[in-house]
DNA sequence: GGCATTACAGTGGTCAGACCACTTGATTCC
DNA sequence: GGAATCAAGTGGTCTGACCACTGTAATGCC
């Protein structure tokens, strides 16, 4: 570390914190699980105000480096797979009409999800997932709330897939399938016979999944969301025959 | 902006700033090329001291979204996906057991997007699939190119899906699968038919997309998967039987 | 009038010191 | 022995000050 300082006469003191971070996590001298100096020690030793060295530490902990623990201390971690989702909330949400492709991604994960479901989703997954069913049934008539239960429902559902990829990638487009959940709600709350479909459809999800039949889960959900998509088409007809006459 | 600042009234001030973001870049308030404003205004806006708020923004530098200049302000940049892709090779290297869970994302967006692919490949597209398709058949007998050009024949199908986010998704992940293609080349390139069921897999592949028949494809590729599988399986048991006898 | 220099306003970069919230271990009390 | 309290050390956040950079406007010189 003293040869860091040495070096580092013509750096900033950001660029100086993270040549101490790289150069002790490449040469092996901060391993993961390791606790680092508290903030106050640290800053005096790399010769750096501590606000700035809590933006480095901040933005390590933010790519997954560190795990940084309120009245614990900072640890080294293995950054692993579960730091995608922040990259993935802010990088998917620069995309142009990304509410409605979003849909696909939804598809895939969910499809896949609960395939895996059907063969690993334990008694307590189960039970989280009629309670979340319960929790849309009493919320069919807010848009807002009806369409965050829903996302709810199926997080749950991808949740018992027991596979980190598939819950993390999930995860990390939450915050755009709960809008995109919200928003269909809203476009389609006036259509006739929406609320009946959405009770049928996602019970039947539920039961397809008690039946652990794989491919008919699967297919029953593409059910559920071709015709989620056939009423929010009826709902822009809708809204297209209403508006000359107005 | 008022309100996220109502909504936030129990939210940490780190917390509050990056849900600021994460609307603002949902929301299309911020686009890629616009400036935000100057740290002091901002802070005072969102009601946080300034160190804090450069915390959040120093992050969201490191992560690629925005880009600080000394003196003139901070601006929202596109991410680029390929910091992603080099963040994986570095952090993710010392995971073994990743490479087998992805599988679940890959499956999931692959079978997605050939669905989509039936319907929206372009004949660029299929000209493309057909020139890595032919890539994979030269490279038959070496696990690393053989790896790498099965790995670019999957991904020209993801691209002809036409989907953003799919696209996206399966390019974050794409180091991981190319490796885990490797891998799975490595441990089954001594399997009596392996180099067959390659070619004859992979064309059956590629035929379904020409014939744009979505639910026959999604089948046939999950076939490929599954085969693939009971190769690898195979190739598990003939290791753990040879043992023994060395 | 045109060019060069200087000054100023606004920007980010960093600092010191203070106070709040959380965690943990030691001590005291029942 | 268990529960409650206290103290030390941790991170989280704030205020206010000053430094360095950028760009524009004003001034002076030719």
């Amino acid at each position: 570390m003293s040869t860091v300082l040495a070096e580092s006469s013509d750096l900033s003191g950001a660029e100086k914190v993270f040549a101490f971070f790289r150069d002790a996590l490449l040469d092996g001298s901060l391993k993961p699980g390791e606790r680092l100096l508290g903030e106050r020690e640290l800053s005096l030793k790399l010769g750096v105000s501590r606000p700035l060295l809590r933006e480095a530490l901040r933005s390590l902990a933010m790519l997954g480096f560190l795990d940084i623990r309120h009245g614990k201390g900072a640890y080294v971690r293995q950054a692993d797979i579960n730091v995608l989702s922040d990259f993935f909330t802010f990088s998917l949400a620069q995309q142009p009409d990304i509410l409605d492709d979003v849909m696909q991604a939804r598809i895939a994960i969910e499809c896949q999800a609960i395939r895996l479901a059907c063969e690993r989703a334990t008694e307590s997954d189960l039970k989280r997932i009629g309670s979340r069913l319960t929790q849309l049934m009493d919320t069919l008539h807010d848009p807002v709330e009806g369409g965050a239960a829903d996302f709810a429902f199926h997080q749950a559902i991808v949740e018992a897939s027991h596979s980190e990829a598939l819950t993390t990638l999930y995860g990390a487009i939450g915050e755009l399938l709960r809008r995109s959940h919200v928003q269909r709600r809203e476009v389609t709350i006036s259509e006739p016979g929406i609320v009946d479909y959405l009770v049928e459809a996602h019970r039947e999800v539920f039961l397809s999944i008690l039946e652990r039949d794989a491919n008919a889960a699967d297919l029953k959900l593409r059910d559920h969301f071709a015709i989620g998509d056939e009423f929010r088409r009826r709902s822009l007809i809708s809204a297209f025959t209403r508006r000359p006459q107005t």
